[in-house]
RNA sequence: GCCGAAGUGGCGGAACAGGCAGACGCGCACGACUCAAAAUCGUGUACCCUCGGGUAUGUGGGUUCGAUUCCCACCUUCGGCACCA
């Protein structure tokens, strides 16, 4: 280094062009300088660091430890520019924490299980383990040239054998602690995919999945879940959690949580059909029920006379997830089962129906249908004639006949209508319904959620095996810890057929009951890949440990994950598979806490340049390998960091990124060529004003995550540097300490540059180790303020003054103000507010 | 339909807690350097204007001495949910 000279022709930049301003000032030998090689630079610094493993994380109860943890990613074999994005802002804060004197774990993996391994194998040919591990090694190459600071002892893969392992040993843990159970049931089932869906991969009205938006149907399929349902209301509350209140409201959703009651109506052969309500309110004005197709009861009241037209619309609506529907506002339909039940308060006979707008899947799969007061089961009623019963009564309202209404009255109200609780009020209708079902036995106050257990068995191949066997004679047989992990076969034909590819291999499922050693056969499915990303940050923290899933003394240290970085389209999915999978492995008695992760915020997406999401069809993908090579990793770290709010994300502009090109080729040579002449105190005093200033400003935003304003702050200060370098600071003092602060606050967002720069200032290895300056405050302060002097909220003058001005003070000089007077005309002045250090406004 | 986020110059965006709207950057224009271009440096850059000022933060109201910021209604864009009883 040091060798390249600047051309002679470009010897004049900085010089100031106006000779008035030139102060004396003469550049000392341009041609000294070396030139900014951004290429030569940060492969030589990323080395460096490696080797001296300056960013692995050494546990040390003396030192404030700060885990964070960016989500890791799936190798799709190339990095993408949006992985830049989500992961160098958040290697820039962890970079601050670090010189704040934080003990800073920072880590990163590969989430290599999944199905578009299979998918590229069935395609290609390729065997999904070639495929995922040839795309580690190549994505590997190109984290690196990010220049991260990620501590690489701890990377880890979910497909290695030492991670699926534990994987495994979960399913195991949850099993013995009856989380995990095994059902027959209707499930999603992607036809494409070949595979079923837990509820959270099917997306859309038509029911589609979520990676090959093909419509799901259903098949009843004996599978594993994790009961998710058990944790639905501790996984409400969020008071530990400093997490985006957007994600909050999404999960809160998703959760679903809803109070009513459960009541049991009965056919009039006597069978129970429980029902859920959040109107138990209503019950005097249930005229009808609904059975959703697939409820069990259907078989056991269809009459004779219905029973060809009940057969034909389950058959129907079995096919229903299989077509497309059509519009939102779809007619109701339905079916007359012939049979009747007995509503329990008012011993009334109403007509069952069955119908697809009860959905099996949420509450009991049947409803008691109150038409006069839920627009559902109006419309059904209109549609097949059915009766409707007036039962609440909104306070201020006429109470209308039941045969002109044309919608539900779906406010809440006193009751009429309603037998013994004729006549309740507003307030009390709930309760006292609930407790008159109560009184008689059939039924009882409960919550609902919408929230399902969670089906983890997937019909493919590249996944952890669920690590149990069956026995003719023992059933399911967990597989003994100390036989774990249950490989993965290689040798495997990974067509999909419907069936697990593990089932058609000729020999693996073979085995012997591990109980009583007679033949048996090892359950085929494989587990979910969220099941891989639900612990992976807890096997961070020992990735090759033997005796556990974690040492637990890294645990003890490390966990819970202080700052957890990722997208949004996690926020029903993972986001809430890692809050269970802790709090269930707390009840298990494995860790301690009830969150794995303190603090969230979420990315948002870099676009392409026409404003439109990136992809390979629409042509506007920009690959990051291309822009490092053009123009460095720091510039590309700039960039992503300055163009827009990281939450927000934004359109990518090829002619933006140059902007910060030119700026690190500016910093480079402003701190690099020297300059004689000396500056007036003045000028050196405002230098040291405006770099403490930034100081106080950038770390602020470092610690926010606003990330955008540190490069513009950072810029703006050499800017102000450039003017007192023109006026001859360089050399002194204060540009010293200036440059000083200006490397130590650039190093976490460009690490090479001011590597580099420190180092040719001899000053000592590494900068990444420097902790973070003070400010100091005496020198931050403002010499003289801008008073802002209004007439009626307009501005009209403004002035400089101390900064410690009297209240009186400036009000004295705010009416002194020739261009305030002026835009009085001569009105009386009514009232004049003086905000201290800020503004005068004169009422007039 | 319900829920959430966001609307600021030609563009990306700034404005910590209701107090100078447009920081910083891109682009553009002009100038310097150059035979010339690129690069670099400098200056300017919301709109209108009768040059005093006036108008501007999606639209319309409101609160306030004062609103990009708070409240109400609406419009647009993006994201989530999808008959949840």
């Amino acid at each position: 280094m040091g060798q390249d000279k600047l051309p002679l022709k470009i010897k004049n930049r900085w010089l100031p062009k106006d000779p008035a301003t030139k102060t004396g000032v003469k550049m000392i030998d341009p041609t000294a300088i070396p030139m900014y090689k951004p290429e030569e630079i940060e492969p030589k610094w990323q080395a460096r660091w490696e080797a001296d493993g300056i960013y692995h994380a050494q546990t040390d109860p003396d030192k404030p430890k700060h885990y964070a943890l960016t989500m890791f990613a799936y190798p799709s074999g190339d990095l993408h520019i949006g992985h830049w994005y989500a992961m160098t802002p958040p290697d820039a804060r962890a970079r601050f924490k670090r010189m704040q004197g934080y003990n800073v774990f920072f880590p990163y993996g590969h989430d290599a299980f999944g199905l578009p391994a299979e998918n590229a194998a069935i395609k290609r040919k390729i065997h999904p383990k070639t495929w995922t591990y040839s795309n580690i090694e190549r994505m590997r190459k190109q984290l690196r040239s990010m220049g991260n600071s990620f501590d690489w002892r701890s990377e880890l893969t979910t497909s290695d054998p030492e991670y699926y392992r534990w994987t495994q040993w979960w399913f195991l843990q949850f099993l013995k602690n009856d989380l995990a159970y095994q059902k027959m049931s209707p499930v999603d089932f992607c036809p494409s995919c070949n595979t079923t869906l837990a509820r959270e991969q099917v997306h859309g009205e038509d029911r589609h999945c979520e990676r090959c938006e093909t419509p799901v149907i259903r098949k009843d399929l004996k599978q594993w879940f994790f009961r998710t349902s058990n944790y639905a209301e501790e996984l409400l509350h969020y008071d530990e959690l400093d997490w985006p209140e957007h994600v909050k409201t999404l999960q809160k959703k998703w959760i679903g949580r809803s109070q009513g009651a459960a009541v049991i109506f009965r056919t009039e052969a006597g069978d129970p059909i429980e029902v859920f309500t959040t109107r138990p309110d209503t019950l005097w004005g249930v005229t009808f029920m609904v059975l959703s197709p697939e409820h069990p009861l259907v078989e056991k009241i269809v009459t004779p006379a219905q029973l060809d037209q009940v057969r034909a619309y389950q058959e129907q609506a079995k096919r229903q997830s299989d077509i497309q529907r059509e519009s939102v506002t779809r007619e109701k339909t339905g079916v007359f089962t012939g049979g009747y039940a007995v509503n329990p308060v008012s011993s009334e006979h109403i007509p069952i129906w069955v119908a697809d707008y009860v959905l099996m899947s949420y509450g009991t799969g049947a409803i008691m249908a109150v038409p006069g007061h839920d627009q559902r089961d109006f419309e059904f009623a209109r549609q097949f004639n059915l009766p409707v019963k007036v039962v609440i009564h909104p306070e201020g309202t006429d109470l209308p006949l039941p045969e002109e209404m044309t919608e539900a009255v779906e406010a809440h109200g006193s009751m009429v209508n309603s037998g013994p609780l004729t006549g309740t009020p507003e307030a009390e209708t709930f309760d006292a319904a609930v407790r008159y079902v109560e009184e008689l036995g059939v039924g009882k106050a409960t919550t609902n959620y919408r929230l399902h257990d969670w089906l983890i068995s997937r019909q493919r191949y590249w996944g952890a095996p669920i690590p149990i066997v069956y026995c003719p004679n023992c059933g399911a047989v967990p597989v003994p810890e100390d036989q774990l992990p249950v490989l993965l076969p290689d040798d495997v034909e990974w067509l999909p057929t419907g069936e697990s590819p593990l089932k058609l291999h000729p020999t693996w499922r073979f085995t012997t009951c591990p109980v009583c050693g007679g033949e048996a056969e090892r359950e085929t499915d494989t587990m979910d890949t969220f099941m891989c990303s639900s612990w992976y940050h807890l096997r961070y923290l020992s990735p090759h440990y033997t005796e556990g899933p974690f040492d637990p003394e890294q645990f003890r240290y490390w966990m819970p994950v202080d700052t957890y970085t990722g997208g949004i389209e996690h926020a029903t999915m993972h986001l809430i598979y890692t809050r269970f999978f802790h709090k269930a492995a707390r009840d298990c008695g494995i860790v301690t806490g009830n969150e794995p992760m303190l603090q969230l915020r979420n990315q948002g997406m870099v676009l392409g340049e026409d404003g439109e999401k990136m992809s390979k069809s629409r042509g506007n993908v920009i690959n990051p390998d291309d822009l490092v090579e053009r123009y460095g990793a720091d510039t590309v770290r700039a960039y992503l960091i300055f163009f827009c709010r990281w939450e927000l994300g934004g359109p990518w502009s090829s002619t933006g990124i140059e902007g910060n090109s030119r700026w690190l080729r500016r910093v480079w040579h402003a701190i690099l060529e020297p300059y004689a002449g000396k500056a007036d105190e003045d000028t050196l005093k405002a230098l040291r004003r405006k770099a403490h200033q930034t100081l106080k400003r950038v770390t602020y935003d470092y610690e926010n995550f606003e990330f955008n304003t540190i490069v513009s702050s950072l810029m703006e200060l050499l800017n102000e540097m450039q003017r007192a370098k023109n006026a001859g600071a360089y050399g002194s003092q204060a540009w010293d300490e200036t440059v000083d602060l200006y490397l130590r606050m650039l190093a976490p967002v460009c690490p090479h540059i001011a590597e580099e720069l420190w180092e040719k200032l001899g000053k000592p290895y590494s900068i990444h180790l420097q902790p973070w300056p003070e400010v100091d405050e005496e020198a931050a302060k403002d010499e003289l303020i801008t008073l802002i002097i209004q007439v009626n909220g307009k501005l009209r003058d403004r002035i400089e003054v101390e900064p410690g001005i009297s209240e009186e003070e400036a009000k004295k000089l705010a009416l002194a103000s020739e261009q305030a007077q002026a835009a009085l005309e001569g009105r009386p002045i009514r009232k004049v507010i003086v905000v201290p250090g800020r503004l005068v406004n004169i009422v007039g």
